[in-house]
DNA sequence: GCCAACGTTGGC
DNA sequence: GCCAACGTTGGC
């Protein structure tokens, strides 16, 4: 099993609405940046993610979801009134998948990315690494235990 | 609202 | 294949 983080901004999708989902879950499309759909085709049925809201006061982490349902083809990608759509792909060969997730837990407190940022334990993340801009990225087993461990003892 | 960082596009 | 221009992300 791995472990991954998934950026949102809750004015589009938020925690609750994956939430109200339930088991089904939510397809998560949209990703258009190959680097972030590569990671989501390693993606396997029972992988642990971190659920991250961006664009928010503060930032961070404000729960787990996981994944329910294997990559597919994003059919976002063929719909010209999509915002998603994108001319140069074909259902022959489709350029961008979705995975499905749902909602496995909240945190008692969100878990801010200032406290990601301080932790020297977590230097390494993709996350807090200058510059970063990845919506998809994948969480080491150590770094995904010491966050939990954090998770229960943040205020936020 | 600003801007740094980064990915993509397209002219050459 | 280089690289300038442009668009986007996302923290602040």
């Amino acid at each position: 099993m791995q472990y991954w983080l998934m950026k949102s901004e809750p004015d589009e999708f938020s925690f609750d609405d994956l939430e109200a989902k339930g088991k089904k879950g939510e397809m998560w499309d949209g990703v258009r940046n190959y680097q972030a759909r590569n990671f989501m085709r390693d993606m396997r049925v029972g992988d642990q993610v971190f659920f991250y809201h961006s664009n928010t006061t503060p930032p961070g982490i404000v729960g787990i979801a996981e994944i329910a349902k294997m990559a597919y083809p994003d059919p976002t990608q063929f719909d010209p009134e999509d915002d998603h759509f994108d001319a140069k792909s074909t259902t022959d060969n489709p350029r961008w998948d979705v995975v499905d997730v749902r909602f496995v837990r909240r945190f008692a407190h969100k878990l801010p990315l200032s406290d990601l940022k301080d932790d020297a334990a977590l230097d390494d993340m993709y996350l807090t690494r200058k510059g970063n801009r990845l919506s998809v990225m994948p969480v080491e087993k150590d770094e995904w235990e010491h966050i939990l461990d954090l998770s229960e003892h943040a205020d936020g």
